[in-house]
DNA sequence: ATAATTTACTTAACCGTTTAAGTAAATAGC
DNA sequence: GCTATTTACTTAAACGGTTAAGTAAATTAT
């Protein structure tokens, strides 16, 4: 059984195409008869309209795209949802486009929206993301573009962060006011502002607190079997760190691994504050205290944005930068529970 | 600037569009050298050909779907990742539809398929779905379509699942083995096939056991506030269960928290075992017991099947059921641990 | 030397819509 | 009663590629 089209359509009810079309889409020009006539027919065949001829002739697919790390973090999936409870609304599609980290997946995908497939788009960069080229080019093809979170500062468009400068001097703060002396940084990327920016927080507190020893910055990559290892390695040290703030939610698991297995306890050898929006911070052993990002409305933030711009042709995004506040929410890593 | 065409291309180069088209894909209609020149200019001017264009003529996208519940839950993660690992080797697009759990999202995102829009789709149900005129729907218009964990038995095609009727009977045969005498299952969907295999396998285990109590199948819905209450109440009530298969994983954490509001030991006072692949599953306080499933391998058996359909004409989709082996890993939360 | 084939293209139709421009008939305006 | 406007369509040209069929020139075969 072929599909039904518009030319079906025509033929069926001695129409030509346009007035079918017209038809369904509730023109003036088509009498009321006719209408009914036609939407009748259309539904009763289960007339579904070529998505790509349409988007073809229109110039425009309703469709936006997202580019995210990966969807095993919390915070991505919460964002996602923020996203598509707008677009919902908005009645665009969505579509999810994961780059696992991997550089030259961002340069492909973001290559394969210059052919027009998607009308706008919101991202998250990649940990290894250093140059940005393949941003420019897609920028310069005048799709709109807003970034949350990880965002890309050397491109003028809108941007949705949360203060990352602010948390992590306030994760680090924390800790050191919870007594720790030597406190490690885990992040998974030099590259990132986010990262550079919760970077120069952690600094400016240890720096406030007079905390001698020197800032411990501690770059894990992409392999989680590595990662283990090297914060193995660390924690292994008879110098090893008494506190820990981990700049993205899955490096705590290894922490907490590795802790168990070196029977480190926390919080008394070890505390440990971690960026995340797990929703099962609370039940780990020990609940974990957590700087955690309002994921939901930060993904529901940047959408609107994006939609600004989609929907008024005059709107154009500037290098606007909307920071939401993350909450320090303190749990068993860092004090002791009764 | 305007994006680059073939027609753009053809003019420069005084060629035909024709001849542009059959360089680029280095047809042997095209001497070698007007092939250099073509691909030169091409890629000097970034040139991108429109995707819904191609899509149009050829009527096929080069682009799958997956419809998934959601992505907050460690198993559809994992799957998407054995997805993408095999899309990517063959060359296609992956497109990520969430349906939320919600049924009309479903039957939507079903719709619009049937527009043409993907070659193929990878799907899992919603929780909800009770009624598959939507697949059949999307079915009739042959476009390949494969199961993955929340399949559907209504419709002849291929079906990717774990051993649920087993794994539900082997998670409630180590509740009774550590000696739980009341065992309560929570479910999310009375219709899903998944579900019911694994209550079915509960349900056996009990009988052949000659457990006294009957089982108590408790079913919770997609409102976590309301199946945190819903929970408060089972675990406060006096005839409380003192051991718990939990089918899905959201839900433990909801078990988890009530458990430590209402000061109930996990696991002195109530096992439990859920399904889940939580990579923090050894984390938790205490660490949780487990049925896994090769979530990443049923990604890509999925994927692998469903290309077959796509590569080869001849290959159609016939009513076939794989069946992969979950995996009981015990923990803390059936057995006190050193 | 002539016919047959190959080479390297071009022309034009097509995929399934949308839409600007055109048109005949009906209605309104004066 | 004649022009102006409105109504309800149709025609045809897009959108940006792909591809079957056609063709002139060059090469090969006999």
């Amino acid at each position: 059984m072929d599909n039904i089209t518009l030319k079906m359509l025509a033929k069926e009810l001695n129409l030509s195409t346009a007035a079918i079309s017209k038809a369904l889409r509730d023109s003036h020009e088509i009498s009321t008869h006719t209408k009914q006539r036609v939407q009748e027919l259309a539904s009763r065949l289960n007339y579904i309209p070529n998505a790509y001829a349409g988007s073809l002739r229109r110039r425009k697919s309703k469709t936006i795209a997202v580019v995210l790390p990966e969807v095993a973090d919390s915070f991505f999936s919460l964002a996602i949802n923020g996203i598509e409870a707008i677009a919902e609304q908005k009645g665009y599609h969505v579509l999810i486009y994961l780059t696992h980290e991997n550089f030259s997946r961002e340069q492909a995908i973001l290559k394969d929206f210059q052919s027009g497939r998607v009308d706008g788009v919101l991202m998250s960069l990649t940990a290894e993301t250093a140059s940005y080229q393949h941003v420019c080019d897609l920028h310069a093809k005048e799709i709109p573009l807003v970034f949350f979170d990880r965002v890309c500062e050397e491109i003028n468009t809108a941007k949705i962060t949360t203060d990352d400068f602010e948390s992590g001097y306030k994760a680090t703060q924390h800790l050191i006011d919870c007594g720790c002396k030597k406190i490690a940084l885990l992040s998974i990327s030099n590259y990132l502002a986010i990262s550079n920016k919760r970077l120069e927080g952690y600094r400016q507190a240890l720096k406030d607190n007079t905390i001698k020893n020197s800032p411990i910055n501690i770059y894990c990559g992409n392999d989680n079997a590595i990662n283990y290892r090297f914060i193995q390695r660390i924690l292994n040290d008879t110098e090893r760190p008494d506190g820990i703030v981990a700049t993205v939610e899955k490096l705590t698991t290894d922490v907490y691994l590795v802790c168990k297995e070196l029977q480190i306890s926390i919080p008394q050898d070890l505390k440990i504050v971690s960026f995340s929006n797990l929703s099962s911070a609370d039940i780990l052993n020990p609940s974990l205290t957590t700087i955690t990002q309002p994921a939901f409305e930060m993904g529901k933030a940047a959408a609107v944005i994006l939609f600004k711009a989609l929907e008024k042709k005059s709107f154009t995004l500037r290098d606007e930068n909307y920071t939401m506040p993350s909450e320090l929410i303190i749990r068993g890593s860092t004090v002791l529970q009764k």
